[in-house]
DNA sequence: CCTTCAATGTGCACAATTTCACAAACCGGC
DNA sequence: GCCGGTTTGTGAAATTGTGCACATTGAAGG
């Protein structure tokens, strides 16, 4: 497909949605893949998975499907994820300490670079092997030496703007912001949400409307 | 507005999301608000949030704004936030226990009426007070009799599918996903995936296209 | 080499959502 | 009770996203 389309931002999430079903279809030995299975595991319509791989170029082969190592390869390309980027996680209690364990940066080539929380309790403790925890105060500074290219931010709300504003200081463009505050952001930088009670009320919303209208 | 419109499933995902804007305005002792100024908050619109209220009735009071402490009472009726809803949760590693304390569940009137794990040296520990967990095999039959409405799946994602199958067994309608793994579900019923590694690859596409076209 | 079968890539029509722009409604002051 | 300044609620326009349907391409078999 040309060049210069504006691409949706869901198709990207989408995108990225595809990559678990195709990881599997890869450990299970399976060489091939067509739009419509591919669909079918991710509950999407297979028309919707071939445009929206269209929007990057033509992975296909016609009349067979995708080759599923391939296309990964490919995805994993479209989405920056085969790229090192540098993290740093602000704020480790429950949810901090349970973001840093998982697994999901490892499989992507993202790297702890950083960690800070303002519990003098915790400051000095290990999260992760070479990863100490470090006074909240130090954030700028840190950041900026280490060249940390996405920011996690698990505090609480009350004190989300204050550590974003001090990751942008540092140079920080992307942020992963886990608290339920919606912060302000210089033009350049990139902020995506993850609040589960958008969701939990998504799912309050469905229960109290079934068996009404 | 006119009833027996369908509404967009991103107006429930914006009314969610002023929500928390609305009560920090509440404590801060502001008693109205107007679009403009919820929009700025929220970080869309004005029009969208007139819009997004529209579908549900008619709120506010020209020239005036939106009495803060009614429309917070309103958006709560409207997403079923203002009932009990009973909850149980199963897997409760780091992001299980994380989850729990929450505090998140108890702002809204959900309870959690049982936790579950596998895992045999969980069995039987305290996760909140009077919240014990039991053991996994037991999810259908504790389930239908608490009389579950929402589960909350927090184990890995080879286990998802089996556990989801199990709460909907139970007759349970409603499942928050936090494992990356699109569960199959009865037409019936409702699942919310919150996989913030779709968000994450969102950061790294961006970071990805920083400096090219 | 030709035919058959399968599955991609995409133009287009339509569906859904957002934004605009303005009439209607309300407040407070005079 | 009227007037100027505000802000809502909402049709209609603009934009954005989705799904269909099919021409196109490749593989395999005879």
């Amino acid at each position: 497909m040309a060049r210069e389309t504006r691409i949706p931002n869901a198709t990207i999430e989408r995108i990225a949605l595809y990559v678990k079903p195709l990881e599997r279809l890869l450990e299970e030995g399976t060489e091939v893949v067509s739009s419509r299975k591919l669909a079918l595991l991710c509950r999407v319509r297979s028309a919707q998975v071939r445009k929206d791989l269209s929007y990057f170029g033509e992975f296909g082969v016609r009349g067979v499907g995708y080759d599923v190592r391939d296309l990964l390869r490919e995805i994993r390309r479209i989405l920056g994820t085969d790229q090192e980027w540098r993290l740093a996680i602000v704020g480790l209690g429950n949810m901090g300490q349970a973001l840093a364990q998982n697994p999901a940066f490892a499989k992507r080539c993202h790297r702890f670079v950083a960690a800070f929380d303002s519990d003098p309790d915790k400051i000095g403790t290990t999260v992760l092997p070479g990863l100490i925890i470090q006074p909240a105060s130090e954030i700028v500074q840190v950041c900026r030496a280490e060249g940390v290219h996405i920011g996690l931010i698990a505090v609480p709300s009350s004190q989300a703007q204050g550590v974003a504003d001090r990751l942008f200081e540092a140079g920080v463009k992307a942020i992963l912001n886990f608290s339920p505050f919606q912060v302000r952001r210089p033009d350049c930088c990139h902020v995506e949400n993850v609040d589960f009670t958008v969701s939990l009320d998504n799912l309050a919303y469905f229960l109290g409307r079934k068996g009404k209208g």
